[in-house]
DNA sequence: CGCGTTTGACCAGCGC
DNA sequence: GCGCTGGTCAAACGCG
């Protein structure tokens, strides 16, 4: 756990059906912890990885399937990895650290590029991507990898 | 100068 | 092998 939400505004329904841009909260890293996330309107964070299965974004639901072969030989280091999305206009949501910008890709199946950012702080290891969703333009799905060896700033 | 972004190149896995 | 794909690198560039 990494993140002081007493200096941030608090996560609501109404915060994040207005505001283009959100909070980030230690909520959203206790739910996927308790593995059962409670649900917001607008924003919804489902676990993505967890004791070695992986669930995928489906619509607006998530289905449980296989790792992939990918990700089975990195299983020990990615287990921390969660993802949920929000109805955003803007990509750059301020979660409280700060991120560098390594990459853009264009992904099958989906006219959206997928934006790769890294913690810049010295040797934390998080990373995150950034995409809207392929079917509802109107949310912005960010995945999560990894834990921050320090506080946010 | 220091740090972040942009962008194409590069790489590794996989399937064929 | 070859090509596709997703992920990363890094050189160039932009900007305070």
């Amino acid at each position: 756990m990494s993140y002081n939400s007493n200096q941030h505004l608090t996560t609501s329904e109404s915060d994040l059906s207005e505001q283009p841009g959100f909070e980030f909260t230690d909520w959203m890293f206790d739910g996927w912890l308790n593995e059962n996330s409670s649900s917001l309107t607008d924003s919804v964070m489902y676990p993505v990885y967890q004791e070695g299965e992986v669930d995928e974004f489906v619509g607006n639901t998530i289905q449980q399937g296989e790792p992939s072969s990918r990700d089975y030989g990195r299983e020990r280091e990615i287990r921390e990895r969660f993802a949920f999305k929000t109805k955003s206009e803007v990509e750059i949501l301020d979660d409280g650290f700060k991120w560098r910008k390594y990459g853009k890709k264009m992904v099958k199946n989906s006219p959206n590029p997928r934006n790769y950012y890294k913690c810049s702080v010295e040797g934390c290891p998080v990373k995150k991507r950034v995409e809207r969703d392929r079917e509802d333009p109107k949310y912005v799905i960010t995945t999560y990898e990894g834990v921050h060896t320090h506080e946010s700033s």
